[in-house]
DNA sequence: TTGAAAGCGCTAACAC
DNA sequence: GTGTTAGCGCTTTCAA
């Protein structure tokens, strides 16, 4: 019937090899390597005998071989503090569907806690494994930093600004004063701002600090006092969870705002959680806004601001893409526009007690 | 001061190689590589002076050559429908945290749509390049089947049970009969099932059938009719907005059960949605049961059935650990636990008109 | 316990 | 256009 694909004096090594393909088609294995990958210089003919070649032989090329000739990986790392987030999900979505088409292939490292994010930048399993990294939303101190350079290859991030780096981000600070202003707008005079998870010296997120600055600069610029210890609040936890706890702190205390900012919607959510098992009226006795637009903010009818996430992700990866080749440009700092998106967890605070 | 850690008369390529490590330490290439893969047949004394001279060269293994040599990637493929979802994203977290214990890395595929997963089964991408695969609730077709196989490396799946493969999953015929049972229990006699998307034949969850197969196994036990056209509707899209939509066009319909059953928790936070939307009180006219247990389950009071998925992911993972070691276990069925948790989204129906 | 030597499968100069 | 020749940096017999 047909050939078999296996011919049966080879070295029958689990997958045929270079030179088998060479052996079968008539020509070198230099040539077989020129013709897989396009290279101009072979004749349409050679190619073609080549491709089916290696076709019949299912060859599949080593990228281990390859790479070790090459000095490339064919492979990019990207670094993310959860991966169970809605945010980090869809920015690895956004640039890995972008990075496997070009070809690439996607390391994934979830940092998770802080132990572990201190662990991975001393072994640091991205040295000579990847050809670029993206990394996402992380806040890096200096010697991260340091440990990060070291691996002396292009690096962009997604939404934390570094000297010299390509960076892919939202205006976190006009965010979280477009927030505001949407607050006062209303008529908000009270307002605090649910901040997220600190762990001592900070494994929150980058955008962390850039939000607080723009709540505070729209609450000052509109004449609201500010800087006091009261109008910001921390949350204790990640996500919801810390959302809710903080918000069954300040219900607990002396004094509720008309108006709550979260830094992000996943601790706005928390907050509304734990306002409607304590039967506050949202928004008749509290407003709360969000920012991301959570795929959930809609399910719960959550006011918010939104990032493009998966194109954020998608743009970083293409920019790390355009490193990678030849003429790379230079770092650039890309801003993607966010919009408020107005639903029913914000109204007119009520006048009177 | 100290000194230079790159001795100015090597190769000063951009990594210290293995030679260099071995002329630091005054022995051989071999003998390096079996210090620091901890070789016993070693004398303590030299595998420190190697250690030392490795310390001090900032030498950094070539995965590349090392897998070359020797055969093995050090990788992990993990391949799952979406990334983006709660579930995988979960699963992916629970796994991967247990690979990269071990040493592995985590080579990242999310399909994300029909065509991609077919063109991803068509390319194998996965084919030279890890040790072995995790496949998470993907329902594989016979082809896709057979180019998995082909690969000829362990294969461990995750909530799709295959022929002969370690699989780790919950029982889903039992969780759904659970749901329904919670239903009856409280009373209800009209319950309808709502599943998740098909698109054709078949990019949905491979726990589909199952859980369907459960409802309807329950739904005949306690004597209801089944098998209809009507007890089962399918929804015409993923997650939140596909159970919206099929909830608003159960609405539109001409007959409202008194409770439903949705196949995986996003669709039913999607139909509470709707329901929400169109003022249907919940549960007071119809009441709602999801399966999963999403982390936003607690906050639109869904009651679900529970999966571990963390921990169904970590299993996996190890089982395939083991499946590379000496003596691989022969392949295995686990089924992790599950539980009920009842929230405010079920409750008698009402009685009368 | 250690070293020498032979690859692993590919790419990149350099010839022709 | 195509082939030849060296490696890329490890691991792994096989000897010693």
């Amino acid at each position: 019937m047909s050939t078999n694909p296996v011919p049966p004096g080879s070295r029958r090594s689990r997958h045929a090899s270079i030179v088998d393909v060479a052996a079968l088609a008539g020509v070198s294995a230099a040539t077989v390597s020129r013709s897989l990958r396009g290279h101009s210089n072979v004749s349409p003919a050679t190619r073609q005998r080549v491709v089916e070649a290696a076709r019949e032989l299912a060859y599949v090329i080593s990228p281990q071989a390859s790479g070790l000739a090459s000095g490339r990986t064919g492979t990019i790392g990207i670094v993310v503090p959860f991966i169970t987030r809605w945010f980090f999900a869809n920015a690895v979505a956004g640039a890995s569907t972008v990075l496997h088409e070009a070809g690439y292939d996607v390391l994934l490292h979830h940092l998770g806690s802080a132990s572990a994010r201190d662990s991975f930048f001393e072994r640091m399993p991205l040295a000579r494994r990847v050809d670029a990294v993206l990394t996402v939303s992380l806040p890096l101190s200096e010697e991260h930093t340091l440990a990060l350079r070291a691996l002396d290859m292009p690096l962009v991030t997604m939404g934390a600004r570094m000297d010299g780096l390509t960076c892919v981000r939202i205006d976190d600070v006009s965010v979280a004063s477009s927030a505001v202003y949407h607050l006062l707008h209303q008529g908000h005079e009270d307002i605090v701002m649910l901040a997220g998870f600190d762990e001592d010296k900070g494994f929150g997120f980058a955008s962390s600090e850039d939000r607080r600055t723009g709540f505070r600069q729209a609450m000052a610029a509109a004449g609201m006092r500010t800087g006091t210890d009261q109008d910001v609040i921390v949350a204790r936890a990640y996500g919801i969870e810390g959302g809710a706890q903080a918000m069954d702190e300040l219900l607990a205390g002396p004094r509720l705002p008309t108006a709550i900012v979260a830094e992000y919607d996943e601790l706005a959510i928390g907050a509304l959680r734990s306002l409607r098992r304590a039967g506050i009226p949202v928004p008749g006795r509290i407003s709360v806004v969000g920012i991301d637009d959570h795929e959930m903010s809609s399910v719960v009818e959550l006011t918010t601001v939104r990032q493009p996430v998966q194109e954020e992700g998608a743009t970083a990866a293409q920019l790390l893409l355009d490193t990678l080749g030849e003429r790379p440009p230079g770092p650039t700092d890309v801003v993607l526009p966010t919009r408020l998106v107005v639903r029913g967890s914000t109204g007119s605070p009520r006048t009177g007690p």
